[in-house]
RNA sequence: GGGCGUAUAGCUCAGUGGGAGAGCAGCUGCCUUACAAGCAGCGGGUCACAGGUUCAAUCCCUGUUGCGCCCACCA
């Protein structure tokens, strides 16, 4: 191994590797037991972003867990269409070059798309790969591929022929700059001041008038009733009554609607308007009122208006209907008011809300199939917090529109006849109408939702509707691990579409993970410059190379740019963050602080191979102990039973989904045990020749270090893998960490050693503390110490001495008895689990620096003191806790005074010289 | 407006009905033959606020406040 850890030198090295060793692929007739996942398809031409890179690096951690672990481990990759987002980025390029779509024509415009995705599409395929994701990649798949073509329109047809899909009016957001109707995702929707007026329409039977509130005066033209709440005293007797409507001199109704009006906002008197309002649209719906549309596509009044309003822009217009309400003296007042209008995120104008024929899925059939699937527990949600939320949905799931006016997507299979109305629906492309026979054919221009075909997705990309052995083998699959902002548009479809399609959940567990946001919990975006991209941390940033509007947070926090941390160090701190609820704040620290992590591990791995050239492996996973147990040593004992307990916690934390626990667990064990602790005891041993325990030392370092990097190998696959390699290993290893088995280790029973090696430690600690805290220099060495410990502590540490020597800079370690000890004079006191220090000061320790010690320790004993016998001076205490918890105290209080003693003989010793 | 989440060290975050933890930052010493991206030591917290339950609350319950997210809506 080199001298130091470069993460992108090590990064280069394995992925051809893997590839190449065809360890990413699946087996169909495997007899393994099947793990898949399938990923959640990023847009085709998107590039990888902190949140691809958290479901990269948690999927990419499951798969290699299980497929170590002996699963068949399938993790199906692959990109969605992204109909909206795709088309945009098309229609901006053509934008550039002074043409449009419609210029284009649709087959024109639909060949552009496809080359973009050609030459875009690669991208965040590639950078997955730089994470370091084992995806099998012969498997790939694109929602737009014939096979997903087909079952796309498989489903559309069956949902069609069951009476589920079918045609009706809905409002929809129309950008009259751009000529287009524009999806939720679109549109924007920020508060800004408006007005309010508030509109007298005199009754038509000249007992007078009523008033109406609104923010878009110039839709009154197309007001069709006014609503007010039946239980309103105010307007109780006017239900029923008609309104002259002023300016169109239209008759229209007072009604009665419980859900529109509110007796207190406004004047509690709302205005229908159902064309051009999404609200007024239902309560038209309600009540069946008629829709007259006075505003068209180009935002202008439209023939439906009195002449002199007829083609007038919309504003133009508003002034006009208020000019006009003034002239009559039917404007009762002006009120300030905020509103916050849609705005296309295309051309920044204000959508306007126009009724068109749409297609809908009626859900609720599939819903109650995917409701019962969670409650009987088929499928888990975990977290599971968030199955109150999928609860609430899908009980309140409403039809669902699944046509976008876009040409880039699956075009709906529905053909118009010309000449009988009838329309055909068909798996094959019609030619004629499947009533009348007539070839006057014309296919519906609208395409479906995107999330309609990633509904599909878990068994569509096994060859659904086909009954493909892939199928059987993989579907259903065991996990959906995505961000919670999809659970509606994703999971919940897919639960949906496989309940009803396949007949069965498409996934046992779903692990929604949390949003990656900025520091101030802000979703990161570009316009905000609150961007961290993972490709900068992997590779490094220059701040010359970061964009001063996009990356804006990050240079004030780091004005020179990120150092290359590597995809390692970037994947083990998104697994520590994932623990979280709903916020990840990433901190550019943290991935530092793991990056050396990586490095501590790098040169752990270093000393082992210096230390283990004269090693010969026999065996590569010895069932059980690397060398006979009358040969291991105490440390070598402790470390294997840590390791044991380590690598069940890692199991039961990953089973769990609690990510940050196993990669925590690891490394606190790696750094603060085997490196600080166990690699320190062994180092004398290894350097004293000969030794007859050598061997199994050797042995049980390797096996240690091994059996990390197995541990390790999920969260942080490149690193491992080096230093695997480098490691020596015998025959019958397999040619990559990758596919060497998961540690599950049977505790190997060293509950003593463990029990001490942890008094062993907290002695040396002890130590070391009086060194640092009284200034002896770690060069200097303490000539003798003395311990006075009751016989089971004496026979712990007897047999350490050596390790106590080394690691506290001792000369000698000597045992006396308590008498002798209260004789000793001039000598700095600690208690330790019962084990009482003592070192002689002459000439090694500041008296004063002693004695400041001394007191503060003494002071803090005796807070302990107090605390403890307040707890059992309560009586209620005593009487009512558990009686194991009382006799702990009362041990504790024991062992308190015992220390106090001690410690205020060696003080008064101390002050009296 | 409805729902959900969150508040712990200077910063980023774990955690638990029985004396409060990590990393980073800070301070003091160390180039101790794997690692100065390191080693040893130290300091730092009314666990948001107010009530309640309990022998015991940072943890459970209620309320308040701050922050954040989602849904709906603003006639």
């Amino acid at each position: 191994l080199d001298e130091t850890y470069d993460p992108l030198q090590v990064e280069d090295r394995w992925y051809p590797f893997w590839l190449n060793g065809g360890w990413f692929a699946a087996d169909t007739q495997s007899k393994k037991e099947p793990y898949t996942i399938m990923i959640p398809p990023p847009n085709v031409t998107g590039s990888l972003h902190m949140g691809h890179a958290l479901f990269v690096t948690l999927e990419d951690l499951l798969i290699r867990w299980k497929r170590m672990d002996g699963f068949e481990a399938l993790w199906l990759p692959g990109t969605d269409h992204a109909g909206i987002a795709t088309q945009v980025m098309v229609e901006r390029q053509l934008a550039k070059d002074g043409t449009n779509r419609h210029e284009l024509g649709r087959e024109e415009f639909l060949k552009r798309v496809w080359t973009w995705k050609d030459e875009k599409g690669g991208t965040i395929i590639g950078q997955m790969k730089r994470m370091g994701a084992s995806c099998d990649w012969d498997r790939e798949r694109f929602t737009m591929d014939e096979g997903l073509s087909v079952a796309v329109r498989e489903a559309f047809v069956q949902l069609f022929e069951q009476g589920l899909i079918y045609r009706a009016e809905r409002m929809v957001d129309w950008d009259p700059i751009t000529m287009t109707v524009l999806s939720d995702l679109e549109v924007d929707r920020e508060e800004e001041d408006g007005k309010l007026w508030f509109l007298k329409y005199p009754l038509a039977d000249g007992s007078g008038h009523i008033i109406v509130g609104t923010t878009r005066p110039e839709t009154m033209l197309g007001d069709t009733a006014v609503a007010v709440h039946p239980d309103d005293e105010r307007y109780k007797d006017m239900i029923g009554k008609m309104v002259k409507l002023p300016i169109v001199g239209r008759e229209i109704p007072i009604i009665a609607d419980k859900i529109l009006p509110d007796p207190k906002k406004g004047s509690g008197a709302v205005k229908i308007t159902p064309a051009h309002d999404p609200n007024d649209f239902e309560c038209g719906e309600r009540h069946s009122l008629e829709r007259i549309q006075v505003i068209g596509f180009d935002a202008k009044m439209n023939e439906n208006c009195p002449q002199n309003y007829q083609g007038k822009d919309r504003y133009d217009a508003r002034k006009m209907v208020i000019a006009d309400f003034e002239k009559a003296g039917l404007l009762d007042k002006i009120e300030p008011t905020k509103f916050a209008p849609g705005r296309s995120q295309r051309s920044g104008v204000v959508v306007e809300p126009l009724p068109m024929l749409q297609w809908f899925v009626n859900t609720e059939p599939m819903a109650k199939k995917a409701i019962a699937a969670v409650d009987s527990g088929r499928t888990k949600i975990v977290p599971e917090v968030w199955k109150k939320t999928y609860d609430h949905f899908m009980h309140n799931i409403r039809p669902w529109c699944i046509s976008r006016q876009l040409w880039w997507g699956h075009r709906i299979p529905a053909w118009y006849c010309g000449d009988c109305d009838h329309i055909t629906v068909s798996r094959e492309d019609a030619t004629q109408c499947s009533a009348c026979a007539s070839k006057n054919v014309r296919q519906e221009e609208d395409v479906l939702d995107t999330w309609f075909s990633s509904g599909l997705w878990p068994f569509s990309t096994l060859g659904w509707p086909e009954k493909t052995p892939d199928l059987d083998k993989f579907y259903p699959t065991q996990c959906l691990e995505t961000g919670f902002d999809i659970l509606f548009f994703w999971v919940a479809r897919m639960l949906m579409m496989g309940c009803w399609f396949m007949d069965d959940v498409p996934f046992d567990e779903v692990f929604l993970h949390a949003m990656v946001r900025d520091a101030d919990g802000h979703k990161m975006s570009k316009t905000k410059g609150n961007i961290i991209d993972p490709l900068h941390l992997i590779y490094g940033a220059k701040a010359a190379d970061l964009d001063p509007e996009m990356h804006a947070e990050l240079l004030k926090q780091h004005p020179d740019g990120v150092e290359s941390q590597g995809a390692d160090a970037l994947r083990f701190t998104l697994a520590i963050y994932a623990a979280q609820g709903r916020d990840i704040k990433l901190d550019i620290d943290r991935v530092e602080g793991y990056r050396a992590f990586l490095n501590k591990l790098w040169n752990a791995a270093r000393f082992a191979l210096m230390n283990l050239t004269d090693f010969e492996v026999t065996s590569s996973y010895p069932d059980g102990l690397p060398a006979p147990e009358e040969d291991l040593s105490l440390v070598d004992k402790w470390i294997l039973q840590r390791l044991a307990e380590v690598s069940k916690d890692c199991q039961a934390s990953l089973e769990a989904y609690k990510f940050n626990e196993y990669a925590q667990g690891l490394y606190h064990f790696v750094w603060h045990e085997v490196c600080d602790w166990y690699i320190e005891f062994i180092k004398m041993s290894l350097y004293e020749d000969p030794n007859p325990r050598r061997t199994a030392t050797q042995a049980t370092l390797l096996h240690v270090l091994e059996t990390s990097l197995r541990l390790l190998h999920p969260a942080v696959p490149f690193i491992t893998e080096d230093i695997w390699q480098a490691l020596p290993r015998g025959q019958d290893a397999p040619e990559s960490l990758m596919i060497a088995p998961w540690p599950r280790l049977e505790s190997p029973g060293f509950t003593e050693e463990v029990a001490s090696v942890d008094l062993l430690v907290a002695l040396i600690n002890q130590i070391r503390a009086i060194r640092g805290e009284t200034r002896v220099k770690p060069s200097v060495q303490i000539p003798r110490l003395l311990l006075t410990a009751g016989p089971a502590e004496r026979q712990r540490i007897e047999g350490a001495n050596a390790y106590i020597q080394r690691l506290a800079r001792v000369e000698e370690v000597v045992f006396i008895e308590r008498a002798e000890a209260d004789t000793l004079q001039g000598v700095a006191t600690a208690v330790v689990k019962g084990v009482e220090i003592r070192i002689p000061l002459k000439g090694l320790i500041d008296l004063d620096e002693e004695r400041g010690r001394l007191k503060k320790e003494l002071a803090r004993t005796q807070a302990d003191i107090e605390f403890v016998s307040k707890k059992l001076s309560n009586e209620k205490f005593v009487a009512k806790a558990p009686p194991h918890l009382v006799q702990a105290e009362r041990d504790k209080l024991a062992a308190y005074e015992t220390e106090l003693r001690t410690l205020e003989a060696s003080l008064l010793e101390l002050e009296s010289m």
